[in-house]
Parts: C-alpha cells; sequence; structure tokens
DNA sequence: CGTACCATTGATCAGGTTCAATGCTCGTGG
DNA sequence: CCACGAGCATTGAACCTGATCAATGGTACG
C-alpha cells in the first residue's frame, strides 16, 4: 500500500471525510511502518499523533502495580487509534501502544489536526463528531462489561473480531477481557465441550 | 432556585461557555422540576433533551431480558445528562432516565443545540469538546471495570461519591457497580469487619 | 395496622483466581 | 541441523468471591 493507493473511492468513508476536504486531510498524513514489537507510544511520553491502520496490528496496555500487562484495546485495519488521554489532553501517557505484527499506518500530527480544527467549521464538526462516535463506542464497551460474563465477552469477541485470535497471544486477549490466561483457557475447553 | 441566578460567575465553568456566549446558552434552557419517580426519559421514546441537574438526582437505567433493572449511570447536582445514543442518533432509547428525588433540571431541546452547532465556530468547538470530555470519562469506567474488583470499585464510589449512598438505594448502587444487592450486603460486612 | 419493598443473612453453587507443574512451540546458537 | 531454552497454553488443586434461592427482619407509606 501507498499513499497514491489512498484516495476518496476507497477511504472517504472510513476517515468520514467528504470529497471536497480529503485531500486537505491525506496530504497531512504521514506513511510509516511499524515493525512487529515497536512502540507508537511508550509510557510517560506525550502522544503527539493520531494514527490510522492501513494493515496490521496494534495492542496498547497498561502495566499495573503489579507488573502485569493489562491490554486495554486491539488496533486492526481502517481504524483510527491513539491514547486519547494523553493526545487530547497533552499529559505524559499511562499506556504503551505496540505493533503485534508488522503494521502499516498513517499518522496526523496533533498540530496539524488543530490547525485543521481552527481552521474551518467543517473540521470542528468532523472532530466532534469524531469523539461522539467514539464516546458512543466506549458506552457500549461499559454496557458489556458490567453486564455481561467474561464468557459471554469472549463469545461476542469470537463473533465480531474472530481474526484477532490469528494474531495475538491468548493471554493479552485474556486481560482484554478482564480475565486471567488459565481463566480464558478454561473457558474456550468448557465451550467445545458443549 | 430561579433561572436569575444561573449566571456567569456561578455556572460559566460548569456550563464550558465563556461570558460572551453565556446569555446566548442559558437563554435557550428551560426550567424544569422533575417529581421523585417520574422519568425523563422512557424506553422507546426518542431523547430530545440534553439536561443539566440544577439540584437533585436521577438515575438512568436499563431493563435485562430478564426484567431486572441495570443503573447504567447517575447524575447529580451540576452535572449535563442525556442519553446520548438516541439524543444523537435520533433512535428509540434502550434506558429510562428517572428522577430519584424531586429534581430542578435545565433542559435543552436537540434543535436548538444542532442550531447553536450550526450558527457559529465557537458552539461547535464547544460540542466537540464536550464529546471528547464524556469519551474520556467513559474510557476511566472501562479501566475501572476491567482491573478493578466490585469491592474496590465500592470503596471508589463511597469516596468520590459519597453523598449518593443517602439518596440511591443500594440496589441500585450494586447493579451500578455491576453485582448483586446481595453482594453488596456482605461487601460492606466484610469491610466493616477490616 | 398492615402491606409491600428493601436489606440482610444463610446455604449452596458456579465461575474466576492463584499457585504450581507440565507440555508445546518457536527461535536461536552451538 | 539439531538441541536447548524461553515463553506461552494448558491443566490440576485449593481457594475465594460473587450468584442464586430462600427466609427473615426492618421500615416507610398508605
Amino acid at each position: 500500500m501507498t499513499k497514491s493507493e489512498i484516495n476518496f473511492e476507497n477511504y472517504g468513508k472510513i476517515f468520514k471525510v467528504d470529497k471536497v476536504h480529503f485531500d486537505e486531510f491525506t496530504n497531512l498524513l504521514k506513511e510509516k511502518t511499524i515493525q512487529k514489537s515497536e512502540y507508537f507510544l511508550e509510557f510517560g511520553k506525550t502522544c503527539n499523533h493520531l494514527g490510522f491502520v492501513v494493515n496490521g496490528t496494534l495492542r496498547s496496555f497498561y502495566i499495573s502495580e503489579e507488573g502485569v500487562e493489562k491490554s486495554f484495546n486491539f488496533h486492526t485495519n481502517n481504524h483510527f487509534f491513539t491514547n486519547y488521554e494523553s493526545f487530547l489532553q497533552n499529559t505524559p501517557s499511562k499506556m504503551f501502544i505496540q505493533a503485534v505484527e508488522n503494521t502499516e499506518v498513517l499518522l496526523l500530527h496533533k498540530i496539524d489536526l488543530k490547525k485543521l480544527f481552527k481552521k474551518e467549521f467543517y473540521w470542528q464538526e468532523f472532530g466532534r463528531i469524531m469523539a461522539e462516535i467514539m464516546f458512543l463506542e466506549s458506552q457500549k464497551r461499559i454496557e458489556d462489561l458490567l453486564y455481561f460474563s467474561p464468557e459471554k465477552r469472549y463469545l461476542e469477541l469470537l463473533e465480531k473480531n474472530p481474526n484477532i485470535f490469528q494474531k495475538i497471544p491468548q493471554k493479552h486477549i485474556a486481560s482484554y477481557l478482564g480475565i486471567t490466561p488459565q481463566s480464558l483457557s478454561r473457558i474456550k475447553k468448557r465451550i467445545s465441550k458443549s
């Protein structure tokens, strides 16, 4: 994938940017490949980029007080990602974002995004709608965590995002689900029997 | 509290609206008192208002397939509330929002908010920042649910929002924490012994 | 005064955690 | 090219916490 292939036909809908503003947007994007195990963002550093996964997989995680990695999210093809807390508030990141495999990304620098916001009504609205979408998505995850068992969450993940099971070690999926690797192993066993 | 007391000195910071735009904002607000047990929003209806609690308490909840109420959130003094999903997407609400006690609220109609958004850059930015703040808050709740036990969540709630324990029946607090009333009762007992 | 609802408590159960041991796989160096 | 080691998944056993079902007690409201 080269940047010339990032055209309106294929990416307009995904970026949620209209034809008039599409080039203005993509001109600000920088291509990069993050090698497997490399970091997009490390603990303590401020996150200056909004990222978009063209092809590959990344993972955001914390390290708990006990030194255990706690996966917060996975980032797959055609999704934006960043540490929004650090990015929006200019604060040092409490999480890491790491490539699970070699991953092609597009990067938009915070300064460029802010310039867009300042520049035109359209971009301000774009920013609002993006934030609203992300907000509604996190509301869904809250409902999930509040009202469904780990087993149900596993089955749902399996259904909605089966591809990540090929790419991501099980222990990371376990902490994403809020359980231990052992429990995930037993849940799988339990399900396979029924 | 009458609307004349909603002045910039006291509410500018809370609304996150600057002096220049403050009156424009408050002119759109309608005062209302929601009596205890009355609904601000019912299942199946579309949510047309953004609300703000001047004084009182409301509760958002679902009714699960088994017919059990699942509290999603509590809304207390000086906080905005609505069912954002229904409000933003114009869809029938899956949740109820009910007054826990007699509650004074200010209401902003969706149409008026959209007019503000259309009208001026300032309001578009206001909307974006609001959405970003809400998003970051829900991220925090996800972390909470993922990585902390019900007991820890209870202790945290007790510390950060002790007042709601006076106002809200324990069974609603239990489902907000993601547990049954019996378990909450036992957690309290366990804690009091230590 | 009675009823209805809620909190508490008891008993039992189910699912997730922890600690420990074993087995598997993949990548590396001899 | 094979052997080894590291890291991960699996499994076992004991434990803990929260769920469920059922009974009791307390309280507020009609």
